[in-house]
DNA sequence: TCAAAAGTGTTATCCGTACACCCATGA
DNA sequence: TCATGGGTGTACGGATAACACTTTTGA
């Protein structure tokens, strides 16, 4: 990301290099990402960061995502690097840096083209606290299906990420950080249906999530509701 | 990567990025990676390079690409960002530097820990005049099961390069530049066992590269055997 | 006429999907 | 006892794997 987080003291990272997070957030039957928007300008932007100088990507990316979300040891992944010469320009920054008073050296590579690694993570929206950064006017969920205006070639990395999370989903199981401890096959079943954007079918995807021999089955759930009580399950560890 | 092509002005690059490209080789049954040994040290790595500052990262992939092979547009594919922030020191290159008597200031930032993205390419190590870079004393093809010695994470990084080739084998067809214009199906049979490392049905095999739809049958091939004259194919464009 | 490899028809097996029925629950 | 949603047995169909037979070629 490159409109948001300008460094105080640049010489602490890497240069042109920066890492931008598609934060997921789940919750009842919506996906939603988090997008600051950049203050006093109609854009909205990936939380991203840049990489301090002797910090692995994968820690930058958990500190990226903790200063938005305040949550630690969540469930991250590199998914791609976005690396056109000409995917960002300094305009926007300066726009920025401008509307917030704040002095940079012209020279600074804060304003020549970014590398930027991209990065998602999954997490209940219901559960985080957004924590606003020093140049965003507001940090919020937005529906998958409804994205603001969004900067540089930002669109283009959630539609990345969400082509790679969807292919993710047939072999590894991601609910890890979204549903609650205990959850009933249903619940996972709204968090598949959500993620892919299609209705699955009720008895095959049970059979299906139960022999991948992650689940746990525990107690009944009484709902109170008149029809028989579901099971609720685990993930094994 | 770090050890071979050391800049002679630092500055045209972004710092402490590389990209590493992990050539795969094929040819009648044997899949080989290319690897240049740094002169003067019992050390191989991969070919890199860093990226010019205003250059796409995929040109600079197919850059580095040429300057060892001399080919162009070839099947070339991000696979993975290495980023560990101890995955490399600046020790290894010094001794380089040493041994060929360069000189570079103590404090330069090729120095430092390196990015590293990873990207792989398929091509028919027959037909490639590899170029030895002025910073190693050979370049060679290296069978994938006996790899020598390497540098910093190269291991690693060929073992995940594989990985994805593999995987990716099932969808898409990559054969483009590893066959001659017309083959038979035998040849490309043999190409897919050696990158699978397995053995395959031929009967089964030639119907599902069949259904894909992407082969053009031609005329008959014979080659003096005394059995069936195979067909040729080639792919259709 | 024979061996060797190519090509293809047929059968078996597996897996994902669809339909069905039964079960538990509280009104 | 009824409606509602949960759990599971079973049947269907397409795709893949396995088997078997035929064809072509030159020795």
């Amino acid at each position: 990301m490159e409109s948001d987080k300008i460094v105080i003291d640049e010489s602490k990272y890497i240069q042109q290099l920066s890492i931008d997070c598609v934060i997921f957030g789940f919750h009842g039957e919506q996906l939603k990402v988090l997008l600051p928007k950049v203050k006093q300008l109609e854009l909205w932007s990936l939380p991203g960061g840049y990489v301090l100088k002797k910090e692995d990507i994968e820690a930058a990316a958990q500190r990226i995502l903790e200063e938005r979300t305040g949550l630690r040891d969540i469930y991250l992944e590199q998914f791609y690097v976005f690396g056109r010469a000409n995917r960002s320009t300094g305009e926007t920054l300066k726009k920025v840096l401008l509307a917030n008073s704040i002095q940079i050296p012209e020279d600074s590579w804060v304003f020549e083209r970014f590398i930027s690694i991209g990065y998602y993570a999954l997490v209940d929206f219901s559960k985080v606290n957004t924590k606003i950064g020093i140049y965003d006017e507001a940090c919020e969920w937005h529906d998958i299906h409804q994205l603001p205006n969004l900067a540089f070639d930002h669109a283009e990395i959630i539609q990345k990420a969400l082509e790679t999370l969807r292919f993710m989903l047939d072999d590894k199981l991601v609910g890890l950080n979204l549903l609650p401890e205990t959850f009933t096959m249903k619940e996972l079943q709204i968090l598949y249906e959500t993620i892919l954007d299609k209705p699955l079918r009720r008895d095959n995807f049970q059979r299906k999530v139960l022999t991948m021999g992650i689940l746990e089955r525990i107690e009944k759930k009484f709902t109170g509701a008149a029809h028989k009580a579901p099971y609720l399950y685990k993930f094994v560890k």
